[in-house]
RNA sequence: GCGGGCGUGGUGGAACUGGUAGACACGCUGGAUUUAGGAUCCAGUGCUUCACGGCAUGGGGGUUCGAGUCCCUCCGCCCGCACCA
C-alpha cells in the first residue's frame, strides 16, 4: 500500500479476473440458503452500453452484492433482448446480416459490461434470438394456442404501403410511416393475438397485492386496464328494424341520464353501419372519411364531432312516443362496449358538441347543488359533476348513484316495455395484445396454413421453426414472405401443400418470460418446474419507468398464461419493482444551431467555445441523454479514465435513485477524489493498526467514539441499502470517512484507538464493497486479509454501541429552539423540566414568570410555553 | 380534458411515525503547502443584524405546545392517459 495513487485500471482488471476464475458469482439451484432473485431489465444490444445501463446495473449490483453478504443465495443474471427492428434497419442500410450485427453487438456490449465489475452469473446468459430460446418460446405459443389464450382474428392495423408492413402506433408520425414517410392506411388484416383480456379482472385486483411496486406504476396499470361498471341495453327500433338487427345494443355507465337521451350513435366500424353503407352512399362516404382520419394525437384532439343520420330511429325506453334518431358518428369506438351509444348531450361534452352541430335536443337531467330546476340549462359546457336527478319521472330527487341502481333494477325486472333486454356489465379498456409483426428478425409463429385444414400448429417434434439465414433485404416488406422456399411446407395434418406463417412475434413477447428462463436457461422445455418455482417471483426488479405499462403488464399476463399451461406456479412475476430515473446532461449548440457533443465544448474564462472552430457555444437545457441531442457521455471513456468504481460511486451519490440524475464532469471528479482519498487514508493507517483487540478499552474515549460512529454507520448503511436509498448510504459513508480522518492523528499515541481503527477500516471496506467492489477488495487485501471481500459476510452492528447514555435535548420556548441540554438518556421528566428551566436563554424569555406549560417528549425535545 | 407527482441555500439533495431545517456532496471565499496544479490540508459559507435577535422549506390561510411534514386555497413545473360512452 505504498503507492499513494490508486490505479483503478490495473486493479479492477486484476480483481475481475480473480472473481471470474474462482466463479464467485456463479449461482447453483440446490443451495440451501434462502433465495433472492435480483434482476435488472436486460438490454437491447444496440452496440454500446449507455449511462442508463450503468446506472441500472450499478443499482442492481449493489442489491445483489449486499444480499449475498447477508447470506442469501442470490440469482443475478444477464441476457439480451435481441430481436427487433434495428437489426433489420442495419441490414438494409449497411448490408450486414441481422444475426451478425446482433451477435457482434452482444460481444461488444458484454465486454463493456464486464468492465463494470458486476456480480453476474454469466453462465446463465442467453439472447432472445438464440435458437434455443425462441424454440422454447414457440412451445409456449403452442400451449397458449391449445387453451385459447392465443387466437387469430381480423383487426385494423396501421399499414405502410411503401414498406409493406404493419406499423405500431408509435411508428406512425403525423399520419405517415416513420421510415418511408408514406401516408399510413388503416387496413384489416388477420393477426395473432394473446388473450390478455381473459385476465383483465385479475390483473387489476392483483395490483393491490403488489406492495413493493411504486404506486405510480400500479395506478398507471389500473388506468390502462380501465374497468368501468354499467349497463348493456338493447333499444327497440321503430319498425321496420333492419335485417339481422332486431334491436340496437349500447353500453352505458350513466343509465341515470337516460331521460336526457336525445340520439343514438353507431361507430363507423359497427356491423350495422357496414350493412347500411352498402346501400347508402352518404354513409359509405362518411365511413371512408373516418378511415382516412389519422390516429395521431393531433388528429384526435382537433377532430370535429361529426356524423350522418341513418334514417333509423329507436324508441325511448321510458318516454312514450319519444323517438331517438340513430346516427353514425366519428367519435364512437368499435373496440369499446358494443360500438354504439345513446347520447345524452347535457351531461357529456362529446354528445353536447354533436347535438349542437345537428340541432338535437339538450335536456338537463342532473341538477347541480343549489341550482334552480326551473331555469337550469346547459349551454356549451356539459354538466358532468354530481347533483340531483330531475326531469326524469321516477328518478326525480335521487342521487346519481341511486338513480343508476334504480334504472338497473327496473330494467332487470323487465318492467320497461321498450327495452328488449338489459344486463349489468363490466367493461375494460384493455385490449387483447396483437403480436403479429411482418418482420424477419423475430420469433417465427409456429403454425402452418393449410387450404384444407385451416390453421395447423407445427407439431412439437418439428420445432423449432428456425429463421432462414439466406435472406435479402433489397425489397420492402417481410423477407420471410419473399423467401423462395421457406414458407412452402406440407401440411402436418393432411400432407397437402400448405404455407408457413410468415409473421413473427412482437419482441415484447421475448421479454415477457426471460426472467423465468434465467432460472433454467438450458432446460429442454421452457422452464424446469421445480427450479423456476423455487426462484420466482423475482424479489427485486429494477428498470426504467418507460416500461411501466407494456413490458410489465405483458409479463404479468405471461405469468398467468404460463401458470394456466403449467409452466410456473406464480401469477405475479415481480415481487418488488423499482423504477430508476434517467441520466441527464447539459445540451450544447454551435452558432448555426447544430447540436454538439460535450467533448467538443471548451469552458474557458472567455466563455464557452468550440474546441476546434473556436465559435461561441450556447449551453442549452438539461435533457436525458440522447444521440439526437448529442448530450451523451460514453461509459467506456469514463471507465477508462476513472475506473468503474468511480462511475458506480457517482451513480449512487447525491441523487435519489428514482429521480433523474445529472451527469457532470465535476460530479465524476468529485467521486474520483473520494476514491483516492479513501485509498490514501486507509493506506496511511494500515501500518499503525492494532489487531490484538477491538478497541473496547474504557480508558480511551476516542476509541469508544470511533466505535460508536462506525457501528452507527454500519446499521444505517444496511437499512439504507435495503430501502434502496443509495444516496443516503453514500452520505453516511462520507460521514464515517470524515470521522476516520479526524481520528487518524490520534492512532499513534492511543493503542485502544489503533485497535478500534482496525475494526473500523474492516467495516468500512465491507460497507463500500457493494458499491465499489474493486476498491473494497484491494483495501481488504491491503488490510491483511486473505479472503475475498466479495465472499465475506455483512458485519453485524454492535447494538450496545448504538445507544448513548447521555443525550443532547433541544429546548424550545414557544416552539422556537433557544438552547439545548445534555442529560442522561433515562432522566426523569421532572429532572428534564428542571434542567430546561435552569437554562439561561429560557429564563430570559420567562422573565421571572412561571411557564404556562412544559411539553417534554422523552429523548426528543422540550418545549416551554410562556 | 382526466389521472398522478413535485416545489427546501448558488447547485444535487438530507430531515424515520409532526419534534434542533439545511446532514452529506458539489460550488464558492480565505489561508497553508507546492516549481506548478484541475492535487492535498485547514477554516468559512441560508438571508439579515455591530450584537441580542429577526426572517427563512413556491404564495396565502388554518390545525397544533410545536408544521418542510397534516388540512384548505392559489401559483408554477413535471409525468402518464387520451373521443373508453
Amino acid at each position: 500500500m505504498a503507492n499513494p495513487r490508486y490505479n483503478a485500471r490495473e486493479t479492477e482488471a486484476r480483481w475481475q479476473k480473480i472473481w471470474a476464475e474462482r466463479g464467485v458469482f456463479r449461482t447453483t439451484n440446490d443451495d440451501p440458503r434462502p433465495k433472492y432473485y435480483v434482476l435488472e431489465m436486460f438490454p437491447y444490444p444496440s452496440g454500446r452500453i449507455h449511462m442508463g445501463h450503468v446506472r441500472n446495473y450499478t443499482m442492481g449490483d449493489v442489491v445483489a452484492r449486499f444480499l449475498r453478504a447477508k447470506g442469501y443465495n442470490v440469482l443475478h443474471p444477464m441476457g439480451w433482448d435481441a430481436f427487433g427492428m434495428p437489426a433489420e434497419n442495419a441490414a438494409m442500410q449497411n448490408k450486414v446480416h441481422p444475426k451478425t450485427w446482433t451477435y457482434d453487438n452482444i460481444a461488444a456490449m458484454r465486454e463493456q459490461l464486464k468492465l463494470m465489475g458486476l456480480s453476474l452469473d454469466w453462465d446463465r446468459e442467453f439472447a432472445t434470438c438464440d435458437l434455443d430460446y425462441y424454440h422454447q418460446q414457440q412451445k409456449l405459443f403452442l400451449d397458449f394456442l391449445a387453451v385459447d389464450l392465443a387466437y387469430r382474428r381480423k383487426s385494423k392495423v396501421n399499414w405502410d404501403p411503401v414498406d409493406q408492413t404493419v406499423l405500431a402506433n408509435e411508428q406512425v408520425i403525423d399520419g405517415r410511416g416513420w421510415r418511408s414517410g408514406a401516408l399510413v392506411e388503416q387496413r384489416e388484416l388477420t393477426q395473432w393475438f394473446f388473450r390478455i383480456t381473459a385476465f383483465s379482472e385479475d390483473l387489476l385486483t392483483a395490483l393491490d397485492g403488489l406492495e413493493r411496486w411504486p404506486d405510480k406504476v400500479r395506478l398507471m396499470q389500473k388506468n390502462w386496464i380501465g374497468r368501468s361498471e354499467g349497463l348493456r341495453l338493447r333499444f327497440a327500433f321503430i319498425p321496420p328494424a333492419p335485417d339481422d338487427f332486431p334491436y340496437l345494443e349500447v353500453f352505458t355507465t350513466r343509465p341515470d341520464t337516460l331521460f336526457g337521451a336525445s340520439f343514438m350513435a353507431l361507430s363507423p366500424d359497427h356491423k350495422l353501419t357496414e350493412k347500411l353503407a352498402e346501400s347508402n352512399d352518404k354513409i359509405a362516404d362518411f365511413v371512408a372519411e373516418c378511415r382516412r382520419m389519422g390516429t395521431s394525437v393531433e388528429a384526435i384532439e382537433t377532430a370535429e364531432k361529426k356524423g350522418v343520420f341513418t334514417g333509423l330511429t329507436v324508441r325511448h325506453p321510458f318516454l312514450k312516443g319519444v323517438e331517438l334518431p340513430v346516427y353514425v358518428a366519428n367519435f364512437v369506438l368499435m373496440e369499446y362496449g358494443s360500438g354504439a351509444i345513446f347520447g345524452c348531450p347535457a351531461h357529456d361534452q362529446r354528445d353536447l358538441d354533436f347535438a349542437r352541430k345537428y340541432g338535437l335536443n339538450v335536456t338537463a337531467v342532473v341538477l347541480p347543488p343549489g341550482a334552480d330546476p326551473n331555469s337550469f340549462a346547459v349551454d356549451d359546457k356539459a354538466y358532468v359533476e354530481d347533483g340531483t336527478i330531475f326531469n326524469s319521472d321516477f328518478l326525480n330527487g335521487m342521487t346519481i348513484a341511486d338513480a343508476k341502481e334504480a334504472v338497473a333494477s327496473r330494467l332487470e325486472q323487465r318492467q320497461v316495455a321498450n327495452i328488449a333486454e338489459a344486463a349489468r356489465e363490466v367493461n375494460y379498456r384493455l385490449r387483447d395484445w396483437g403480436i403479429s409483426r411482418q418482420r424477419y428478425w423475430g420469433c417465427p409463429i409456429p403454425v402452418i396454413h393449410c387450404p384444407e385444414c385451416d390453421v395447423v400448429p407445427v407439431p412439437e417434434t418439428d420445432l423449432p421453426v428456425e429463421l432462414p439465414d439466406d435472406i435479402d433485404f433489397d425489397a420492402p416488406g417481410n423477407p420471410l414472405d419473399r423467401h423462395p422456399t421457406w414458407k412452402h411446407v406440407d401440411c402436418p395434418k393432411c400432407g397437402g401443400k400448405a404455407r408457413r406463417e410468415t409473421d413473427t412475434m412482437d419482441t415484447f413477447v421475448d421479454s415477457s418470460w426471460y426472467f423465468a428462463r434465467f432460472t433454467g436457461p438450458r432446460a429442454d422445455r421452457p422452464t424446469e418446474p421445480d427450479v423456476v418455482n423455487a426462484w420466482l417471483p423475482v424479489d427485486q426488479y429494477i428498470g426504467g419507468v418507460e416500461h411501466a405499462i407494456l413490458h410489465l403488464l405483458y409479463s404479468r399476463f405471461f405469468s398467468r398464461a404460463m401458470k394456466a399451461t403449467g409452466h410456473v406456479a406464480v401469477s405475479e412475476p415481480f415481487d418488488g419493482l423499482f423504477t430508476q430515473g434517467m441520466v441527464t446532461h447539459e445540451t450544447y449548440k454551435g452558432e448555426d444551431g447544430r447540436w454538439l457533443f460535450p467533448e467538443e465544448v471548451v469552458f474557458g474564462a472567455g466563455g464557452t467555445t468550440h474546441a476546434e472552430t473556436g465559435e461561441a457555444v450556447t449551453i442549452g437545457s438539461i435533457e436525458s441523454m440522447s444521440k439526437s441531442k448529442k448530450n451523451v457521455v460514453d461509459p467506456s471513456a469514463i471507465i477508462t479514465a476513472y475506473g468503474a468504481d468511480t462511475a458506480r460511486w457517482f451513480m449512487l451519490s447525491d441523487t435519489p435513485p428514482d429521480r433523474d440524475i445529472q451527469w457532470t464532469d465535476a460530479g465524476v471528479e468529485g467521486a474520483h477524489r473520494f476514491v483516492q482519498r479513501l485509498w490514501r487514508q486507509v493506506g496511511a493507517l494500515t501500518g499503525k493498526l492494532d489487531r490484538s483487540g477491538n478497541g473496547s478499552d474504557p480508558s480511551s474515549p476516542a476509541a469508544l467514539d470511533l466505535r460508536k460512529a462506525t457501528h452507527r454507520t454500519l446499521a444505517a448503511v444496511g437499512s439504507d441499502i435495503e430501502k434502496l436509498h443509495f444516496n443516503r448510504a453514500v452520505a453516511r459513508i462520507y460521514e464515517l470517512m470524515n470521522t476516520i480522518s479526524a481520528a487518524a492523528p490520534g492512532v499513534d499515541a492511543d493503542p485502544a484507538l489503533a485497535a478500534a481503527m482496525a475494526e473500523t477500516l474492516d467495516i468500512l471496506a465491507k460497507l463500500i464493497a457493494p458499491m465499489m467492489p474493486h476498491l473494497a477488495e484491494e483495501i481488504w487485501a491491503g488490510l491483511g486479509h486473505e479472503t475475498l471481500i466479495s465472499e465475506e459476510a455483512w458485519p453485524e452492528a454492535d447494538r450496545s454501541l448504538l445507544v448513548e447514555d447521555m443525550i443532547v435535548l433541544p429546548v424550545q420556548v414557544n416552539g422556537k429552539k433557544r438552547g439545548e441540554l445534555t442529560i442522561a438518556r433515562d432522566a426523569s421528566q421532572a429532572d428534564v423540566e428542571a434542567a430546561a428551566l435552569a437554562l439561561e436563554p429560557v429564563n430570559r424569555f420567562l422573565d421571572g414568570r412561571p411557564p404556562r406549560k412544559i411539553v417534554v417528549v422523552p429523548q426528543r425535545i422540550v418545549n416551554v410555553v410562556v
